[in-house]
RNA sequence: GGCGAGGUCCCGUGCGACGUCGCACCGUGAACCUGGUCAGGGCCGGAAGGCAGCAGCCAUAAGCGGGCAGCGACGGGUGCCGCGGUCACGCCGCGCCGAC
């Protein structure tokens, strides 16, 4: 154990020191894309061992006494490193979308040009609704304002497309001197349980205390996996027998959670498709439950996996019209080229993503960040050095300035 | 360990919700081998009159489509619905108190 403890603080000195050469060292240690934690068929069962993520460089849920490893002060991280994360994590989003636009706008500004941007955005998610009037849109000012050139109506989109996804608050609600409440909700193997070990994990490392609740009875192992999770994050587990009430579960959960005064309540629900109308009525029933003795959820989070298209829409439709979505969390972003999903679900549905996942780690689960995601979405990844996987994207990476100070 | 508030199994059964299918419903629907009406034209007849009948129009069959407020069958991760039986002063977590 000391063993252990002593190798880690010597990685992360050489971290500190070498700054540039901790991203290597990251690429190279942790080829985290690849081995995709929710495999199609057991959708919610990823940490094969909690312990895995540890195992990372950044291995922040060791334990709290870690923070050093990030040299960057705790204040500081939270602006910085998540900007810096989308960047590098947006890799396929990046290439594919990015390298589109880019291309149509080099080819100057003609009716073509409007209708092959369309056709990106369309394949990219973003629906084709909101991509014909965006582009209606963007084709407008451009004339308005006299734009000639390809680059300028590149800037032109860019923010246009930011301002469109700017104006929305994406803090996570909390209570001051209360537990906090979030139910986490979505259909089956987008990453509900990964992403709430995530959040517990991030949480008890700010020095939190937080309890989890295993509202989805459906499944044992579904528990036994939050279980895990709230294991090695160190956070409380409320559970009980498959097959009983969720309700009940998240009721208990929250008992035990304002008797032992913790912060943090996550409410994990049982995957559900959105269509099945008795399922969706059990989680409404989850919710008035809970919220009779907790008054209202300070946060309903609703996970998506962004690489299931439009349907995403329509699940962000049903969760919302059931209880009451304030928010999304969009997981698997890395290795999609369909992050534009983002766009249109809060411009449909009015609904923020506040989280997306960008890869296993606890830090891969980061805050949304409309500039550097709309930086990356139409970003152009030079073609030499384009090859599918992200380590392609370093080379472009460093050719952004207001990061090179990460490590 | 005590107390409290929840949850939970199996069998039978009633009711309800949901889903699928069928019926019914609405729409559409046949060059000719459906029916009706059959202009024009044709045929028989000296004539009176009669016959077959195209197009059109009307109706309708199968088919296709729609929908849900109806009826039935079937189905369960169906119910902050009920009844009966058995299980259970059990089991599962939750809170409070007490003991170590």
């Amino acid at each position: 154990m000391e063993d252990l403890i002593l190798v880690l603080l010597v990685v992360l000195g050489l971290l500190v020191i070498g700054g540039v050469g901790f991203v290597v060292v990251r690429r190279g240690g942790a080829p985290a894309p690849p081995r995709e934690p929710e495999a199609p068929a057991e959708p919610e069962a990823p940490p094969a061992e909690p312990e895995a993520p540890p195992v990372e460089p950044e291995a922040p849920p060791v334990e709290p006494e870690a923070p050093p490893v990030e040299p960057e002060a705790p204040p500081v991280e939270e602006p910085l490193a998540p900007a810096e994360r989308f960047w590098q994590r947006l890799g396929r989003a990046r290439s594919n979308l990015g390298d589109a636009v880019v291309g149509i706008f080099r080819q100057g500004l003609t009716e073509e040009t409007w209708e092959e941007l369309e056709e990106s955005l369309i394949a990219a998610d973003v629906g084709v609704e909101a991509s014909t009037e965006f582009v209606a849109g963007l084709k407008e000012r451009c004339r308005a304002e006299g734009v000639r050139t390809g680059e300028q109506a590149l800037a032109l989109l860019k923010e246009v497309m930011r301002l469109e996804l700017e104006v929305t608050d994406r803090t996570l609600a909390r209570r001051e001197d209360d537990t906090t409440v979030w139910l986490v909700t979505g259909v089956n193997g987008t990453g509900k349980t990964t992403s709430i070990g995530k959040l517990a994990a991030r949480a008890v490392r700010d020095d939190e205390s937080v309890v989890l609740a295993a509202a989805d009875t459906f499944r044992a192992a579904a528990a036994d996996q939050l279980e895990r999770w709230g294991e090695s994050a160190g956070a409380r587990v409320v559970r009980a027998g498959e097959g009983a009430d969720p309700a009940s579960v998240a009721f208990d959960g929250f008992a035990s959670a304002r008797a032992a005064g913790a912060d943090l309540l996550l409410v994990d629900t049982a995957g559900r498709l959105q269509n099945k109308t008795a399922l969706m009525d059990e989680l409404r029933k989850v919710k008035r439950v809970l919220e009779r003795e907790a008054g209202p959820c300070d946060e309903v989070l609703l996970v998506l996996d962004a690489t299931t298209g439009q349907n995403g829409l329509s699940q962000a439709r049903a969760f919302l019209e059931a209880v009451d979505v304030t928010g999304v969390i969009l997981t698997k972003l890395d290795g999609t080229a369909r992050g534009g999903i983002v766009v249109a679900i809060q411009r449909q549905l009015g609904i923020p993503v506040k989280l997306v996942g960008l890869g296993e780690s606890i830090d891969d689960l980061a805050e949304f960040d409309p500039q550097a995601f709309v930086d990356a979405l139409f970003e152009e990844v030079a073609q030499d050095v384009s090859l599918e996987d992200d380590r392609s994207a370093v080379a472009p990476d460093s050719r952004r300035p207001d990061q090179a100070d990460e490590g």
